[in-house]
DNA sequence: CGCAACACGTGAAAC
DNA sequence: TGTTTCACGTGTTGC
């Protein structure tokens, strides 16, 4: 039978080549494998045959090559088989695919900057957008002393962020906030140590700190 | 030389599966292909053979269509062998992170842009930093696919900002979000689509981030 | 004729 | 225990 009692396994668990150097040996040396000179009517058997194997030895791994490369271009995963290192390629490239076209948009928006100071709430549709698209903001009090802020903007690249400096820059008396994003919006509410007269300018000063923001 | 009377091979060069119906009834009627009476001493040989067999034959299958679902996915390029398939969605991958990466400087100099005249609302440089302090990081796995990030941290004066920062650097593919700020605590929860191996993979991975943050 | 690309069945190894 | 993934050598087909 056939010795091969050594190991050569490249191991795409662990993520790096296992034992390369074994591996390599083994690969190098192991192509000659019939060089029992039987001499038989055999005409080139041998000689065909280990040319054959040592092609095919060289298209696999040239392919595996290649898969481990598209898995090291792929964030986020780090280990997984050979069918999921290509699926999670495809989402990865649905993902950016619609990154991009998101980002696009966003950009088209940012350059035909209109500044809308005005408008209170109301922005319907995903069409008019800036760098926060304000879907609805909230002001109430709840108490004599306490003012809750509850705002949605959609979901955009830097939007939590952007949202946390803002309220941040705003000095407030904050009780506690929340920000939750899921799907394509996120939710902010903030409860505000203030007096309950002071919830319509509050307001304003939010709308204003978000304009100034997007007109940066 | 047209004859190709019986060619069931599936044609990556023409793009689509080539007498997919022949393929299919070669794979359906080939399996039990020892169907031979000799009634051998076998006692279940051929009966484990056949289900080794198919699935081994499944497991290329799905191999294969994920490969030919990866090169629809890729503009540009139609055609071409399994190799070339994955090297072009390698190349195109990172043609996208470029572009990406460019798009990205685009939009933060274009929001930087006016300032410096009069800014009344928002704060001018607050460059000042006061390093997170992680009071606990849970990371556990909720069923096979999604993995949740449970982050307690002291709540400063930029933390919630760096939070979100810092998630957002570490470009996850997630699902929703949530920040709480309440008396001197901020809680982050995050719910990411991620296997559940990468667990543990994850959570060093946010660790480093959040050091590599205070270090700065 | 060889060369390149492929599907196949098989035994080994990992989970 | 068995199921799944893998590399291997081989036969076949189109250039």
């Amino acid at each position: 039978m056939e010795n091969l009692s050594d190991e050569y396994t490249l191991d795409w668990e662990t993520n790096t080549f296992l034992q390369a150097e074994e591996l390599q040996r083994y690969l190098d040396e192991a192509i000659p494998t019939h060089n029992d000179s039987s001499s038989q009517d055999g005409t080139q058997s041998s000689l065909m045959a280990n040319k054959s194997i040592a092609s095919e030895r060289n298209r696999r791994k040239k392919l595996n090559e290649r898969l481990y490369a598209l898995r090291s271009v792929v964030p986020n995963i780090t280990k997984m088989h050979k069918e999921s290192i290509v699926k999670d390629a495809i989402d990865y490239i649905q993902k950016l695919h619609e990154e991009e076209r998101k980002i696009q948009a966003e950009i088209s928006d940012l350059e035909s900057a209109g500044s809308s100071s005005k408008s209170t709430i109301s922005s319907p549709p995903p069409k008019r957008s800036s760098p926060i698209e304000v879907l609805e903001l909230r002001v109430s009090s709840m108490g004599e002393k306490t003012v809750v802020v509850s705002l949605t903007c959609s979901k955009r690249s830097n939007t939590m962020v952007k949202l946390c400096e803002m309220f941040e820059s705003l000095n407030l008396e904050i009780i506690s906030e929340n920000i939750t994003a899921f799907s394509d919006r996120v939710l902010k509410t903030v409860f505000v140590q203030a007096d309950e007269k002071e919830k319509d300018l509050l307001k304003i000063k939010i709308e204003t700190a978000i304009a100034a923001l997007n007109a940066a």
